[in-house]
RNA sequence: GCCAGUAUAGCUCAGUUGGCCAGAGCAGCUGAUUUGUAAUCAGCGGGUCGGGGGUUCGAAUCCCUCUACUGGCUCCA
């Protein structure tokens, strides 16, 4: 009997019934069939060897297609099960699935620790059995057979798996002497994976949950061609020289200090210009779209966040309360500033006239983080949010929001990210009650975000059920120079707090009403965001940006004098700059500068002091000849420009 | 907080199984050199080997503990 496979050409071709889409590939050519890992039927992703008994719609998925990395590196971590088990006799396993780069396995190695000093023998093991080609085989069990073989085994961690699934769901898959509870899919066999690097080791809870057994969780990755691992080393090599932990201390940005206490960044005199200079370019836009700057204390009284609900969500978790030595007060180390701007929304009635009161402040905040949650920059136990805090009518949410888009799109791009995308959080439709407001709101609120985004063409992805319970909100997600995916700046839209603090305004109909309040930070932390910037400019910040814009390189000492005058000359023009004052070589100098990243360089000898002229060089492009002052005013505008 | 690891000069790193005053390169300082587009030469100073405790005749090295950092997990208003 024959059935007839559609392919996504559109192409109608027949075979045998129990034809697989490895023979499909066959039928197409070789080449095809050697690169095929996994195979979508009918939308379902199966084994490309899994025998397919009725008309189907099949796509081949190969290395380029996600779906076949997934089925390649979850076939990967079971290579590496299948090594540890011969390495570690008795290990038990939990789960094993594919990641977004590469895969891992969480193991339960009893009273043996693996460490990285471990990796190189489990990678020669992974190859050595990668080698015998074992094919992976499917099998469908039965849920008693299934618990019978992990009771043999003695493997709790898949009987417990074992019992959220249904008889006649349950598959097996073996390669050589391994057996794993796994719904699939796989690669033909392990021959196809040829190059494997065991990246790290890490706890993990089991099912995630901290009061549970801690397992040993290994990540790996693998490739179906060496030149392959080697070049996502190499990306890996990058991503290292880039790490703004290093790059903030090379350049001299910011410091931590174990005295001064963990996660408190310090910023430095480089740093700080550079903040301040971001700080000012999203102040001058804010200006433009109506926003109002405010400034609030650091500290509040404990009451201010018990009225906004804080207090009994996150007090345990937070800084302890601040007790004034006589009176006995309480004072919270504010970790946010909502509370705050509520207040001073309040301080007068408002009309409807006055609405939207567009609230703004860079406000430092303070927030209790777990001892091994700290890294770098990005995360921190005090950070300074480019907060606001619009309060608006309901009708007023998607212009609003359309405001806060295209102020996010402007700055974002300003600063060189060209792939960002928008991800909607709405109400999970199943749970209706976790969510405070009515259902009118939130519908309105959903609509209002979803339209304003797509009148922006922002590329957008919607989750259902990722809302906070207080009203749906939008993500900012950035992809970087490295192509690595960061989640920035935020908008949420609140139904709690305006209820909270009893916010009203008078109606053109003369009664009271209750704001909508909109949180929104393009950058989410200065902190966060720097630590970003850095890295997708590996240190090379934008002309307008950079703390030092160019180096006066004079030839000898003699002409110190000269680089002052020039120096002073572009200062009234507001162009920064340093001069390098030491007596060293031209080329030294030169290094240095290259080094230190600064854009441009001009280097001045008794030649230019003749001449008038300044010879320029720009940082990673070598020379580019010499120019009058004015020139170079002119070069610099146009580099500007080009921003 | 949990699991695993790391901590030697300002930076990057050496320091054999515990054993002479703990080393190198770069940076710094001093002197000479006054330089033409990515490192001029020479000399010098610099470390309570993260803090504390212990084992030992003897500890950078072994053990305990605290702190910080790294990679994850959990958490993230």
């Amino acid at each position: 009997m024959t059935i007839k496979i559609t392919l996504p050409d559109g192409s109608e071709k027949n075979f045998e019934q129990g034809v697989s889409a490895m023979d499909i590939a066959r039928s197409i050519s070789e080449g095809l069939a050697r690169n095929v890992l996994t195979a979508s039927v009918n939308g379902e992703v199966w084994d490309a060897t899994r025998p397919i008994y009725a008309d189907a719609t099949v796509q081949l998925m190969t290395w380029n297609d996600p779906e076949g990395k997934l089925g390649f590196w979850h076939s990967s971590a079971h290579l590496m099960a299948e090594a540890l088990e011969a390495l570690y006799p008795g290990i038990k396993f939990g789960i094993g699935p594919p990641i977004e780069a590469g895969f891992y396995y969480d193991v339960d190695t009893g009273d043996r620790v693996i460490s990285s000093d471990d990796f190189k023998r489990i990678e020669d093991k992974m190859i050595e059995l990668a080698r015998q080609k074992n094919q992976y085989i499917r099998s469908e069990v039965s849920k008693a057979d299934a618990i019978k073989y992990f009771e043999q085994k003695g493997d709790q961690y898949k009987l417990e798996l074992l019992e959220g699934l249904e008889d006649g769901e349950i598959t097996f898959y073996q390669q050589g002497q391994f057996v794993d509870l796994c719904r699939g899919p796989h690669i033909s066999d392990t021959g196809k994976i040829k190059a494997i690097k065991i990246l790290k080791v890490a706890g993990a809870y089991w099912r995630g949950d901290e009061n549970r057994k801690q397992l040993t969780r290994l990540y790996g990755i693998s490739f179906p061609k060496q030149k392959e691992l080697t070049e996502y080393l190499t990306m890996l090599e990058e991503a290292k020289k880039r790490d703004h932990r290093k790059l903030g201390s090379e350049l001299g940005l910011f410091m931590f200090s174990e005295r001064v206490g963990a996660g408190l960044p310090i910023w430095l005199p480089k740093g700080t210009a550079l903040r301040n200079r971001l700080m000012n370019f999203l102040r001058e836009e804010q200006i433009k779209r109506g926003y109002q700057e405010v400034i609030t204390p650091h500290i509040g009284k404990k009451e201010l966040y018990v009225t906004s609900g804080h207090y009994a969500k996150y007090g345990e978790d937070s800084f302890q309360p601040i007790h004034t030595p006589k009176e006995g007060e309480e004072f919270l180390l504010k970790p946010m500033n909502c509370p705050h701007h509520c207040e001073i929304f309040a301080h007068r009635p408002k009309s409807y006239k006055d609405l939207p009161v567009r609230l703004a402040e860079f406000g430092t905040v303070y927030r209790y983080e777990q001892s091994g949650e700290l890294h770098g920059l990005s995360r921190v136990r005090g950070f300074t949010q480019d907060d606001a805090h619009i309060f608006c009518t309901q009708e007023q949410v998607k212009a609003e929001f359309l405001n806060v888009l295209d102020l996010t799109k402007y700055v974002l791009k300003k600063m060189g990210f060209n792939h960002f995308t928008a991800q909607i959080s709405l109400r999970d439709p199943d749970n209706p009650d976790k969510y405070l407001g009515t259902d009118e709101n939130w519908e309105i609120a959903e609509r209002a975000i979803i339209e304003a985004v797509a009148e922006t063409g922002m590329e957008t992805r919607t989750v259902l059920g990722e809302a906070a319970f207080y009203g749906p909100k939008l993500d900012f997600m950035i992809r970087d120079a490295l192509n690595r995916q960061w989640q920035l700046g935020t908008i949420q839209v609140d139904y709690n707090l305006p209820r909270r603090f009893a916010l009203e305004y008078t109606g053109s109909d003369n009664a009271a009403h209750q704001p909508v309040m909109i949180h929104r930070a393009p950058f989410g932390s200065m902190e966060r965001f720097i630590s970003i910037l850095i890295e997708h400019t590996g240190g090379k910040f934008p002309l307008w940006l950079t703390p030092d814009q160019y180096a006066l390189l004079p030839m000898n000492d003699d002409l110190i004098a000269h680089c002052e005058d020039i120096q002073a000359q572009l200062a009234a023009l507001d162009i920064r700059g340093l001069i390098d004052k030491r007596t060293e070589s031209i080329g030294r100098k030169i290094r240095d500068t290259e080094l230190k990243k600064i854009p441009l360089m001009l280097i001045v000898g008794e030649k230019e002091r003749r001449s008038g002229l300044v010879s320029v060089r720009k940082q990673g492009a070598g020379d580019q000849g010499t120019m009058s002052l004015e020139g170079f005013v002119q070069y610099f505008g146009e580099l500007l420009n080009q921003e």
